[in-house]
DNA sequence: TGCTGGCACTCTCGGGCTTCGACTGCTTAA
DNA sequence: TTAAGCAGTCGAAGCCCGAGAGTGCCAGCA
């Protein structure tokens, strides 16, 4: 659709646009070594892309900056294969390498690792905890009315659910509930536990007993999508990206807001993208932002996925290529344990 | 050490440039209501509130800015009673009225409710787990090499440590590991678990368990100092007070380091004081920052901290009583669970 | 002695003006 | 189709100037 003349402008604008957040000048371009046209020419194939709707002008007699359809041409078909630098590369090499033990800090060290490469807000949203089958379910009474389930998760992961109970209740009994919980659910998923029928279990049970079990087996089917994990880091370096505190402090409550951060990155996803640019990504607020976005793969399953966020003048072969590597990383790492 | 007059004058430029964050002239102060002498006075008077280190001028001609000095005494001398209005104080008693359950939960929400009702930056530490006693110790074997080890505290909170082995170890060996750390650790603080003499118990174990028991008790030992549980919320409004992104970027940098804000509050805390003026709390980076801090107490001991963070030029007054209140209302209700 | 009014002075801020320079679009010629 | 030239446009930067805000100081008055 574009002439290869026009294409190799297009690339020149972008990333001197990238470079400098300024403007870009049919000159500047001229001057380029990709390009051997005259500016007076550049200016003409300046005029048609922006006809297109690939370029824009702040201003007549300025130069032309990138409009989120450029990105797109320029993320889409322009984009070099972004091999990380060696430093970088060795830097993503050293982190896994030692990185090991609890999932948690493994993913926030995750999340702060992709914003050192990258320079941007890096979100790590923790693996799902619906492939993951119940290793241990116990009950510990706190206090006479208040039992705390604890489950651990052949992920490794950890959920605790409080239950109030409506009368005092005796921790020997708390203890024959747990054991009971335990044979019920041990090895089971998540969901498959929660929807256990609770109606079909009173047979056999001391009252008490069959109360905590009903109270444990709902609160367990509670909303598990809630407690998804987020790891967000880099903010500080993102922040520099931008030069309007108020767009800063609308991205920051965005930011602040986990689910809203969780279903964004998986609503670029579900559309098949991998970069979601200015609008794209479904967020007024973000209109000065884009997302770059890869799923990791734990024992062959998409288990979550991790992302950056910065402004629409993003390095995209970068944060491409850091993301990507550290999906596969991070994928392997998780698989191993 | 200063008479009346310059203290309220003091009083009427801090608030008047808390408010208007624009320097403030003797006129302005000289037509305040609490101030009933000429400009001219009050003139003179805050030429001696600069040579005494309260004001400062940003250049000739402009009106006086305090200093940190000026805040300072400002918030010791000057500083009103600080109620909360009708419709915060509503705000407090539903959100205490209505919370309940995981405590993550409630502390994340108490740094929100904290910074909706003070407009900046919102930090809660968790209790500390020191005074907690263990109410119960689980191993699970996650694979044959690595076991997790999971703690449930009497204050409801949860550690947990993987433990990697040596050896191959079968879930029996396992599970008789569990039984005996749980009979020689429940009941005990972590502080004194950790210090159990590992070479002590050698006698009657089988090799194997007493392995597991060694390096369970060595992971114990590690830095619990390490996970306090921090929770920071409001950043995006705190942002808002500063007009540089500069700013916004190094105080955000400070933010993500959450050892960093809690040694910073515990410093505060320390030192005896609930408010840190600029350089007064000890970071260069938070100069043009200001911190309130207040302790809060469950069960007759100190657990915790809370605080917000905002620019030197803040409301102290509603801050100290919102900071105030909420670590009251906070230690109330973690005493009761 | 302390307060006040008056006065001269200083310095920033904003508007208006001009210049400069970086662009563009168009026209024309090869 | 490309290149070269040229006129035109518009923002940025510099400058001047007046307005306004605010100060310091002095002299007089209670």
């Amino acid at each position: 659709m574009l002439d290869e003349r026009k294409a190799t402008i297009l690339r020149a604008v972008v990333t001197e646009y990238i470079e400098t957040a300024q403007p870009v000048g049919s000159g500047h371009v001229a001057s380029s070594d990709e390009v051997n046209v005259s500016s007076a020419t550049v200016r003409n194939d300046m005029a048609a892309l922006e006809a297109e709707g690939y370029l824009a002008q702040p201003h007549t007699s300025a130069g032309r900056i990138p409009t989120e359809k450029g990105y797109r041409f320029f993320v889409d078909q322009l984009g070099g294969p972004g091999k990380l630098g060696v430093s970088e590369s060795q830097q993503v090499r050293t982190f896994f390498s030692r990185t090991h033990g609890e999932m948690e800090q493994m993913l926030s060290d995750t999340s702060r690792l992709l914003s050192s490469l990258t320079h941007y807000a890096a979100v790590v949203v923790g693996p799902q905890h619906e492939v993951a089958t119940i290793k241990s379910v116990q009950l510990v009474g706190l206090s006479p009315r208040l039992v705390l389930a604890v489950l651990v998760l052949s992920s490794g992961a950890i959920e605790k659910h409080s239950i109030e109970l409506a009368a005092d209740t005796d921790d020997l009994i708390v203890n024959a509930a747990a054991v009971r919980l335990s044979t019920l659910i041990s090895g089971q998923t998540l969901a498959s536990a929660s929807s256990i029928d609770s109606q079909s279990l009173d047979l056999g049970e001391s009252a008490d007993v069959a109360n905590i079990l009903r109270a444990a087996l709902a609160v367990l089917g509670g909303e598990h999508r809630h407690d998804d994990q987020v790891f967000i880091g880099g903010t500080s370096d993102m922040v520099a990206s931008f030069d309007a505190v108020r767009t800063v402090s609308e991205i920051l409550r965005i930011l602040e807001q986990q689910l809203v951060v969780v279903s964004l990155l998986e609503d670029v996803l579900d559309r098949g993208l991998s970069v979601a640019i200015g609008r794209e990504t479904g967020n007024e607020a973000l209109a000065d932002c884009s997302i770059v976005v890869a799923p990791y793969v734990v024992d062959g399953e998409t288990a979550g996925s991790i992302g950056v966020l910065g402004p629409t003048r993003m390095h995209y072969d970068q944060a491409l290529s850091a993301v990507a590597v550290v999906a596969n990383r991070l994928g392997r790492t998780l698989s191993e344990g």
